[in-house]
DNA sequence: ACCCGCGGGACGACCCGTTACT
DNA sequence: AGTAACGGGTCGTCCCGCGGGT
């Protein structure tokens, strides 16, 4: 019933790898930080993790499946497929800037070259999900029906990525939302049907810039 | 006329870092390993950089340098603004995946709280470009009146970061061109007056998926 | 009558030790190795050894008493003494290079200051087995009266230990009984009265040379 | 003229690395230990060796031309190739007991499965010494005519080592003089024509059992 | 009695940026 | 400019015990 002790722990040292490699780096990170913050020793984070790379890997998942999680929630709502693509993309930055978890995963799946095999997983994901509700939306008469979604969907994630980094190095992301925001802005100007425009325009100021 | 010793050695020594880095990353790039490249030891090396941080410092300024000349050059032209953006951004995609010491440079000022002071210069050089261009073309009537430029411009420089670094992770920046026109395609769409469109979605079709 | 559990898994890790040591080494053999291979956790380990030396020792003493126990059965029989000593040693040569216990001990009972108390007791105990068969060769006749028997009971258990040793370092063992064969041609040379000389050179020749 | 600041410390590290793996053992000798005790830092000692096993392999060489050039001097004696035989073979028993270096490097030798590549080499120049000397006693007629040389050659080789081994597990090498000249008195009684086993075995009892 | 999950802590080799001395 | 060394830090591993379970 109750928790395995090894799981307690095993979270532990994610959570708290999670948080030294936001605030470092996955090579400043020095395990014994990671441990020492998570109150075990190093010996015991042997006993859970293969290696370093492992533990990046399991951040890695951990933060994807936490954030797929929250998505699907989203998914799971009533609402027009605009909505949820605008609603997941409010959601999702703001577990960024709240949730440690999140940032290291992203800094981590950010990272080039750092790993034998580069994390693809999670951006194929977040691109698979944006192709499937672009796909709805246009169905919904919310997307121009000319459009290539795929072609959308690829870069929505790339820009995403690039504002989030951009944000993140001018700001310490404080302006992630306003620059979110303002990518939205654009985008809906470019791909929503003119007599939508406004609305969708209107509904992701709401969601971006007006504090829960 | 005939350049210094010491300039000399300087560069061999800015370029293996380059290469060092690109390949392997800032950390993990040895100090030993360029200085051997470089042909030096790390005791020269001391001589003419005060630490490994100012190393990284001067790639990234070396790397700016460099991209902003190149840009200058296609600024001198006598070409519409709009064709000046798309030619800058072609070419600047184009030096990418040529140039080593660009690699770096963009690697180096990518990688977050690295340094003690990160670098910010070289985004907002390329945003204040952008926003010259943009407002040209705005005048020149190749891009709508009633667009937010410094918004855009913005947008552009970071999406244009997120889209590369994606094609980094997913292709090794071989299909970089191809995301890149993918963008502008877009961008395009947006923000020309639709008699505009197709030619300059011609134009960029060229520039970017055309050998040289 | 049957065996309890514990001495089962004793016996397993016993013979898995066996393996890693001759396999690696004393040092390099690591205990969680051991218990993997033995199909039991360190945990049960510690159960049934106090560390890692007791394991060693215990190792150590399985292989002599077996050993002990196969030249027992050779002692038993009604042959010559010289014929003894020469299937005691045909014999356990072969014991080497089929069976791991064998020379796991071997190896243990050769690398110097490993322990606390290095492992005196094997070699004396195939010195007096030695002097034994010697003083009674010489009784039957197949060995020189003059000879200085604890003498050369000493050197030929110290001299068959470097020949295995070489053996091991320069073939893997492969021409161990060659190596062996060698030996006893010259000692055979030396200690046996002339007209037993080709006799007894023969007889080893056999035990060693042949298949069996 | 002097020597070199580099060789001097690389010679400390040497020698207390080889005090230390006579002390210890191959994998207990802590290079820290090795350092510590040659006055310098580890971090000197990777500027002189590029690695533990490098290390090892330095001092078996060591110890080696070391070894070597003690025999070379005997070689170089007008003596009858006997007599060289004694020599050597005593002069490398005293320099066992007395010199730390010639321990260590026999024990890294003789130590198995440890590096990479199993340092062979030496022990095929001891035999091949031997096999030169004892050919040339033959024509000297201090040896049989009819003695297979390469046999014997390799088998003392050999049967040195074992009674080296034995000597330093039972008694710390205290008795093994005593050892080795009983050896030689088994050999020389098999491999001397019978007028001059006397002779060399009193020669051998000189060399081996008085004080210099 | 027999065994396991989990963890501790020390120490291992190795490397790296940096600096005196020459 | 180069040679030699420093010192601190890295990840990884290893042997071992404690508490609990069956």
């Amino acid at each position: 019933m109750a928790q395995m002790r090894s799981e307690v722990t095993q979270q532990n040292i994610l959570l708290s790898a999670a948080k030294v490699i936001d605030e470092r780096n996955y090579e400043r990170a020095a395990l014994v930080e990671i441990a020492e913050q998570a109150g075990v020793t190093t010996g015991a984070f042997y006993f859970h993790f293969k290696n370093k790379e492992e533990l990046a890997h399991a951040v890695i998942e951990a933060q994807n499946e936490y954030s797929q999680q929250r998505a699907e929630r989203i998914l799971a709502m009533d609402v027009p497929a605009m909505e949820k693509i605008l609603a997941v993309s409010a959601d999702f930055t703001r577990s960024i800037i709240e949730n440690q978890l999140v940032r290291a995963g992203i800094r981590l799946t950010t990272e080039v070259n750092m790993f034998s095999e580069p994390p693809q997983l999670p951006w194929n994901q977040w691109t698979a999900l944006s192709v499937e509700l672009w796909t709805q939306a246009v169905r919904e008469g919310d997307i121009k029906e000319d459009i290539d979604v795929s072609a959308h969907a690829e870069f929505v994630t790339a820009a995403y990525a690039g504002v989030q980094l951009l944000s993140g190095l001018m700001t310490a992301r404080k302006d992630l939302p306003q620059r979110i925001f303002n990518m939205w802005a654009i985008l809906i100007g470019e791909a929503t049907p003119s007599e939508r425009t406004e609305h969708w325009t209107n509904r992701a100021r709401e969601l971006f810039l007006t504090a829960q």
